[in-house]
DNA sequence: ATAACGTCCGAACGGTCGGTCTCTATCCGG
DNA sequence: CCGGATAGAGACCGACCGTTCGGACGTTAT
């Protein structure tokens, strides 16, 4: 089996235990044990723990990418582009794609007090992703009432989402995602009728 | 000195690390070593790392309470009170009371996938809290345009308090404070003048 | 056949973890 | 003045951390 095989194993295996306990309990000689090889075998991929992090870091924005952004790329921008984009985002947390939950948040709360290129590259993902909300926001205010700010919007959008990730993760609350939509839907509006 | 300062002393210290690193980041030895005490005159007091992390919570319970619940105590129940208390929350959050953020968030986004005394302690005290938020709401929803749902109100709050953490936690937003009381007002109507 | 390479292993490094042990200094009631 | 309780020191334990290193394999190219 070749480097790639197993480096990929790897880095899919620490997506799961980082979800779960962070991409610092992520530890070299668990992964090692989990996946049947040696610890040195494992490093050798990498050269550090940081690198892992920050593949396995790489893997979580795919995912989320494929997850989310990749549907929507076909609506037109501005309002539908938002509507879907919250809908798949939505629905990306009710599936629990990562078994810990969202995996940005987690490693969000973990690393925002910290330096170094972890927190370098999770906060470059939340900018990215940040920054194409608000463009779709922002000429989504044209369709929506008067007096929308963008930025409110997109803060407010963001926040209900960290709440259904709060929701879904401490109290498997089935009504979270329901809630989260009809808080969207107040404040863009009703879903478009497909 | 009494065995009660020292220990005060150690919850105190506990509870500034904990806020930046995690009830999981806070060590023996570290704590120790920042109290010029040895390890086991600290243990001494607790007995078992699990019962200091414990303790560090009540202690950080009860800052909350007193930065938050004793100051909207005296408000009439229902919609002032739920006014007072989301304004209570944002400037527990912008003055920024713990160094690291909101300790409860962190916590929870740490424990939130485990078992035992840590994640059940904060659970209980989370569903405290919401019983509180959701007692007034219910109250208020009479205050409220119609049709308004207390389970939903409680939700939309408790997100935006989220991502306004999230905001000043990892982007020093200043305007957060500002943009959650916006959305806040938008939610239960401009804060009552006094 | 042989040399080189990529892949992985096993052992070991220094260090930190939570926790336990023994010992001493101090205080307080009789 | 004494004797027990107690706070704390400091050495130490086994487990695990990330990391390094030499070498054992199988494949491939020469």
């Amino acid at each position: 089996m070749g480097a790639r095989h197993t480096r990929s194993a790897i880095v899919a295996r620490g997506l799961d235990v980082a979800s779960m306990e962070g991409l610092g309990g992520l530890t070299i000689g668990r992964l090692a044990h989990d996946l049947a090889i040696s610890k040195s075998g494992l490093l050798g991929h990498f050269g550090s723990k940081q690198s892992l992090q920050l593949a396995v870091l790489d893997a979580a924005a795919d995912v989320f990418r494929h997850e989310v952004w990749d549907r929507v790329a076909d609506q037109p921008a501005g309002l539908p582009r938002l509507r879907a984009t919250c809908e798949a985002w939505v629905s990306y947390l009710e599936r629990r794609v990562f078994p810990g939950g969202c995996f940005f948040t987690a490693v969000t709360s973990e690393f925002d007090d910290r330096h170094g290129p972890v927190r370098d590259g999770v906060a470059r993902l939340a900018r990215r992703w940040n920054r194409s909300l608000r463009a779709d926001a922002e000429r989504a205010a044209a369709d929506l009432p008067a007096g929308t700010d963008p930025d409110q919007l997109v803060y407010e959008l963001s926040s209900l989402m960290l709440g259904l990730n709060y929701a879904l993760q401490m109290w498997d609350d089935e009504c979270a995602p329901e809630r989260t939509r009809r808080a969207v839907h107040r404040l863009l509006g009703p879903p478009a009728a497909t």
